[in-house]
DNA sequence: GTGAGTCTTTGATTTGCATCAAACGTCTTC
DNA sequence: GAAGACGTTTGATGCAAATCAAAGACTCAC
């Protein structure tokens, strides 16, 4: 493991010289895609790469803020609670996504790994010094705030006023527009998380859901594959299906 | 009314300078905040103040995003459409309130004016100059982008998982918070929206918005005053009913 | 490979809110 | 101040999704 580690890093340029970012396979999908070697550098030496097996929980919800990540690899989902246990998750995060923008003193939401998950952990006062060193940081950063306003907006229409099939679909259409963005296939799409994740992030529940996919696929518009895989049969008539035609 | 105005502006200082924004009456509570006078009459160079009566439209949810604005008077609903006519208001805005953080290159909502509205223009590309020349107003704007973001995953966690009444009954609370941080009384509230914008802003109908009011009034929870305004009769068993307790 | 536990699917029934409908208030206009 | 238009409230009914229930289908440990 160690060994092919070590391959990685010297196939790439900066990665001999200490600076583990320069090696980062997820670097031009990511806000450090703005920054050269030299500055990569100054964000290597805040930065400590970590580990989360599926499951476990990353930022508790009142919690201080004190840590800010990039998520490397893996699933991950954000959620908030109401006193009684209902909850709502507020978004999943993926390779190359920042978790920690909306934060005031303390952190506004829950986030658990739903995969395995590496990232890269950042300490949030010595972050903000970085985004004072380095300006077009700060900008990346108010560019990437602006991305997940609009995208928390199209959540409220979904959420405020989309049927129970239109919300599924509108779903698996989004997950399959963020897999082009990170590179990868459109179709299939895997979806790591359960359904009673999905259904607490569409605000339906779980026999809803379940129930949504066996129609979805009844009418031939998606497949079931091995692996919580879902191929998209006929876009078309799914980005239909999604803007309520 | 123009004699009055020439008086206000007598009163602060920087105003007989030609600055009209060192006078503006909300300039503590917006982005200008953070802003000296000299910086703000960079500002004020780019600015033009514009009335909309109750009605107008603002701005077009499609639209090249060429305009900022900043709200300096009356109240603003922002709202997206699916094809079929269905509409979810995604916020409601106030003095104070800024007007185009989300956005790419063009606009993903549309605005109209409740009552009727006056505010700051700033075309786009100026404003981003200004964002370069001043690093502690983009910082602002961060700050601002980051507690919207926490605002919508509370407006999320509301439309996906809270009932009819817990929403109606949040909402009132979230005017009542947002006109303190205003410096405006806190109870009774005012309600500028028609009983259809609450509806698409909570996910409901008019009709449930409307019974869920008569609901609360016979609980003894709020007194409908006259001129849309909202008595907190008992703020402890609203907080509780909005948590859903 | 077998059993326990968990997740997903399917079925039966209930329900909160939507829809349909109409009366009532309030504001505007002439 | 009468007439019309619009917004709000109240009532009767319907339905999409929730809830309740139980049977598969995986997963994982041993």
């Amino acid at each position: 493991m160690v060994g092919r580690d070590l391959q990685i890093a010297q196939q790439r340029p900066g990665a001999e010289l200490g600076n583990p970012c320069a090696a980062c396979s997820i670097r031009e999908m990511s806000i450090c895609a703005v920054l050269d070697n030299t500055e990569l550098s100054r964000m290597a030496s805040i930065a400590r790469t970590q580990s989360y097996a599926a499951r476990q929980t990353i930022i508790d919800e009142g919690e201080p803020a004190e840590l800010l990540f990039n998520i490397t690899g893996g699933a991950v989902k954000l959620y908030k609670l109401l006193p009684d246990g209902r909850r709502q998750i507020t978004g999943f995060l993926f390779q190359g996504d920042f978790l920690g923008i909306a934060l005031n003193e303390v952190y506004a939401y829950s986030a658990e790994a739903v995969s395995d998950v590496t990232l890269c952990r950042f300490p949030r006062s010595r972050f903000e010094g970085l985004l004072d060193e380095f300006p077009k940081l700060e900008k990346q950063l108010l560019e990437v705030a602006s991305n997940e306003l609009a995208q928390a907006q199209d959540q409220m229409l979904l959420l405020g006023r989309k049927t129970a099939r239109e919300k599924v679909v509108s779903f698996i259409l989004s997950l399959s527009q963020r897999a082009r963005q990170r590179g990868a296939e459109t179709s299939p799409v895997s979806l790591p998380m359960s359904r009673a994740d999905i259904a607490d992030y569409l605000g339906l529940t779980t026999e809803t859901v379940s129930r949504t996919f066996t129609h979805l696929k009844g009418s031939g518009a998606i497949r079931l594959l091995p692996g919580n895989m879902v191929e998209l049969v006929d876009v078309e008539s799914l980005q239909d299906l999604a803007a309520g035609a």
